[in-house]
DNA sequence: TTGGAAAGTCAACAAGACTGACATAAAATG
DNA sequence: CATTTTATGTCAGTCTTGTTGACTTTCCAA
């Protein structure tokens, strides 16, 4: 069944097979099954340090903006500050993030990761990055082309803007 | 960016730059925030019946696959039989899925969405699948079957054999 | 018939989300 | 300068959904 399920592959106007219920069904499906499979390894890890994804998506994106205010994360994150500040506190505390008041404004807390934090971000994101480079790896450029076009589009458009906002333009 | 990220689109031995850190880490992001925004639409509409994501997924594969037992469920959800029974308890009880005695086996109840249940899940789905339904259209049959080749690679092989059971064979 | 394995249920607990209320400090505004 | 808004942090309490542990019923095999 994965042979040929896409008669037209032009412009448009085919007869849109692609579009069935059985094949959104199954698109629907993949995604969980396949969520599970992307959060497997670094909930394993987690596990270890008495963490969890709360902490982890937290590391992730300081990591990745470095510098960055408590309500940028909050915005990315989309949960509460209650529940983020939490989590902040606890990384704070055992030394993994570092969080400096503002310069110009010195209501906003600035977050970085520090030495201690940093290694955690590397083991965890090296697990995930692992198991995506063999997904990448096996299913071809055109595939995790198609796989993230599909993604951008299920996202939100706010996500999307900010998925792209970084080493290639932001 | 999105234009040619991918200068080889052959068998394999290019240049590989799909695999970057970077690309990973994309690829790694947007499926956390598309994974967001497939759970978004029912989310909302869980609210509204005080029920959960547990619950939209107990109801997804009891419809999926009528009269399968608990045990079966437990294998596809990964959570454990204690976390699944307060579910079903209470959509039982709301008389949205009704459980029989097995008759080979008594120990088995076999489960099945009563009419209460069916309209829920169409309810659910209808509005996941009009988010899928776009994003599959606005991303094309081609880059679908790669959305779909890149999922069934990140998750447990378990899991696509599951996927791959229906409607083509099972 | 006895004992183990399997299916399911009940009870208690933990993580991590939520809301609401409140405190502090700093910036912005009139 | 007084007031309001913004950014952050905290306390308390609730809810969903995951966990383990203990238990019952049923089946099957020695």
């Amino acid at each position: 069944m994965q042979d040929r399920p896409f008669p037209g592959k032009g412009g448009g106007g085919e007869n849109l097979l692609f579009l069935t219920d059985d094949q959104l069904r199954k698109g629907i499906e993949a995604m969980f099954f396949a969520y599970r499979g992307f959060t497997a390894d670094p909930d394993r890890i987690l596990e270890n340090y008495a963490y969890g994804r709360a902490h982890h998506r937290a590391i992730h994106f300081i990591n990745r903006s470095p510098g960055t205010t408590v309500n940028n994360l909050l915005d990315i994150l989309g949960v509460t500050k209650q529940s983020l500040n939490r989590v902040l506190r606890t990384l704070i505390n055992d030394g993994l993030v570092e969080s400096r008041v503002g310069t110009r404004d010195k209501r906003e807390r600035h977050l970085y990761l520090t030495e201690k934090g940093r290694a955690l971000e590397h083991e965890l994101s090296d697990a995930q990055r692992a198991r995506m480079r063999a997904a990448f790896r096996a299913a071809g450029p055109e595939a995790v082309q198609g796989f993230r076009k599909v993604l951008e589009e299920i996202m939100d458009p706010r996500m999307r803007e900010f998925l792209n906002s970084m080493t290639d333009g932001g």
